[in-house]
DNA sequence: GGGTCGATACTCGGATCCGACCAATTGGAT
DNA sequence: ATCCAATTGGTCGGATCCGAGTATCGACCC
């Protein structure tokens, strides 16, 4: 009975879940919430993607077709709810989510791998570009905070995402002005007469 | 001339056209040499993206096969080399991989968007054992940062990415653990009676 | 009363991804 | 000698991804 049918490579599935959890929806309205909500910061919600990642999850039987109702001659929409299975599995996705890290691939590590490629002055210019967008969207992110937590308009726990993402960036502008202040030092040594 | 050709969307054709610039090469080298020096952590590098990765590099004109040699009743083997163009832009393409950051969804952040819906202890539960794994990860990345680094085997540009990535590891789990703590503390308020 | 703009709602096809498989050869153990 | 495992080198097909397109409706505007 379990239906242990393959977890959706697509995190956007887990969107879907979650939305579905709290009430039926048509796939336009979700992407209309994520949107909403902000959550299109943490999923990629593209509109050809999220009707295939309704239509697997369809077939997984982890959600089902409701109604499919139609306003004058517009396409039809068709509401989908999710099913009991639907809900343990989204429990134990997001479980196993936090529990265990995922090996990623960020674009910047694949770029760091070949930094040596690009010479020491363009390196050292690219990376204070870099520094500079950095800031920006810690700031950005700093502001979204202040504008919903400290303003009261929503608990923390629903920013968790924003305040990771902060510390991250944080993190990773601490690590490039490092590298740029060692460059200037003479303490990254960079090969041949780059 | 210049053969605008789209980049490709997978940053394993950096990866190959970093190596081809070295000295030709036949994919299945390709990826052993990657393996080789470890930068598979830094790109996925998966047999069946790889030549279509190579096919596609080919036909935009960034690399050319040489020759196809057949050593016994073995499988051909293509060699490649890259082209000016190809050079010209793995430039270009490193340039801005490190200048503008890309927009991420690590799958970490679309789980934390939904921690709510996991409850106190299950939440609480699920972040003690990954800052666990987070830790081993840091003390693999730092072990492997001494025997190379240290030991001499190779300057510290070429570690550049475990750098980065051990400065990431270190940052998630000093949020996670903040969280932990919050969570111990009563100061991250959850929903009902969850 | 035609025109354009922005939602609403979804489809489609080409590109990409990648695990699973195939097939020959070498290198040791048995 | 023989057989198994690992290495060499690559193909293939099914799944997924997603930008661009399609088509209707309501609102507003001169």
């Amino acid at each position: 009975m379990s239906m242990d049918s393959k977890r959706p490579a697509n995190p956007l599935a887990l969107a879907v879940l979650g939305l579905l959890l709290e009430q039926p929806m048509h796939p336009h309205a979700m992407a209309a919430t994520l949107r909403e909500r902000e959550l299109d910061r943490a999923f990629k919600v593209t509109t050809g993607s999220l009707y295939d990642v309704v239509r697997s999850l369809e077939r997984a039987d982890w959600i089902s077709a409701r109604e499919t109702t139609q306003v004058g001659g517009r396409p039809q929409r068709t509401v989908y709810a999710h099913t009991a299975e639907g809900r343990r599995q989204f429990v134990a996705w997001l479980d196993e989510l936090i529990r265990v890290p995922a090996k990623e691939y960020p674009k910047f590590i694949s770029a760091i791998s070949y930094l040596g490629a690009l010479g020491r002055q363009p390196a050292r210019d690219a990376l204070t570009e870099r520094a500079g967008h950095l800031i920006a969207r810690a700031d950005q992110a700093r502001a979204a905070w202040r504008e919903v937590v400290d303003a009261g308009r929503a608990p923390r726990l629903f920013m968790l995402e924003v305040e990771y993402a902060l510390r991250m960036t944080e993190a990773e502008l601490a690590w490039v002005e490092q590298i740029i202040a060692d460059i200037d030092a003479g303490v990254l040594a960079w090969p041949d007469a780059a």
